[in-house]
DNA sequence: ATAATCCTTCCATTAAGTGGAAGGTCAAGA
DNA sequence: TCTTGACCTTCCACTTAATGGAAGGATTAT
């Protein structure tokens, strides 16, 4: 299968595929003689695998290192656990940042009074 | 000042603040013959106000229009809160998307045993 | 005088692609 | 058979917001 065609199975525009095929992530299953990428089905599963991980905010290391396990089929799961869990202990932090973020912003956001006038808390509390 | 005692007062790196003065958002009040940044109190505060903006991640593109408005002395108020108001919705996607994403991810790792074995409902998943 | 600590500019790197240019390939229709 | 259009290829540049480092000039302290 040509990479177009790949791309639109795995749901990736051609670009990302190409990408990932780049920086040896998911490589294609072989190449024609006039150097076109070649999908298999097992190459496309695996553009899959990254796309459902990619979507989690799966870094590409972390992609990779799934990737890594989903081939591997003796792996153990607590390995896979692990990452999970490292990268949920990330997403956790980030949200609460987030929430920090959220809540000052609103309060700053409530105090102004946003009329013609110059004055405003937002500018205040920045300066 | 010098770049470096400037660097201190507003509490950022030395690159940071010589980065700002590349991309104009924050230039140094003049040069010194030899070509050594000075930065007066007016510009020192401008770096501070950077600062704070930055924390409250603003993009350096945003920076720029509240420093604009920051220095205009007769803004209105109403100018500063739609770009904080803009920035706060675009802060909710962000927490929301990841409120899911933690969610979802959080399950997953629940159902995975973590042992030895190689079945693992996180790869499952992502298969 | 010299060493240490500034400062300067310029280039490369980070993450994860995306956009575009220049050019080769392939399948279908006239 | 020739051509047209839709593929494909590689390579380079750009995005965000800095950060790291090299090579070399300026200033300050001993």
């Amino acid at each position: 299968m040509n990479i177009g065609k790949a791309a639109d199975q795995a749901g990736l525009p051609t670009k990302t595929v190409r990408y990932y095929a780049d920086i040896g992530l998911v490589l294609p299953s072989s190449r024609t003689q006039t150097g076109y990428r070649n999908y298999d089905i097992s190459s496309i599963k695996k553009l899959i695998f990254v796309k459902r991980a990619r979507s989690f905010d799966f870094s590409i290391k972390e992609c990779r290192e799934l990737l890594g396990l989903y081939e591997e089929k003796n792996r153990s799961s607590s390995d896979v656990r692990k990452i999970a869990i490292h990268h949920l202990e990330e997403i956790k932090r980030k949200e609460e940042d987030l929430m920090k973020l959220r809540i000052e912003l609103d309060h700053l956001v409530n105090a102004c009074a946003g009329d013609d006038r110059p004055d405003c808390p937002i500018i205040d509390y920045l300066s």
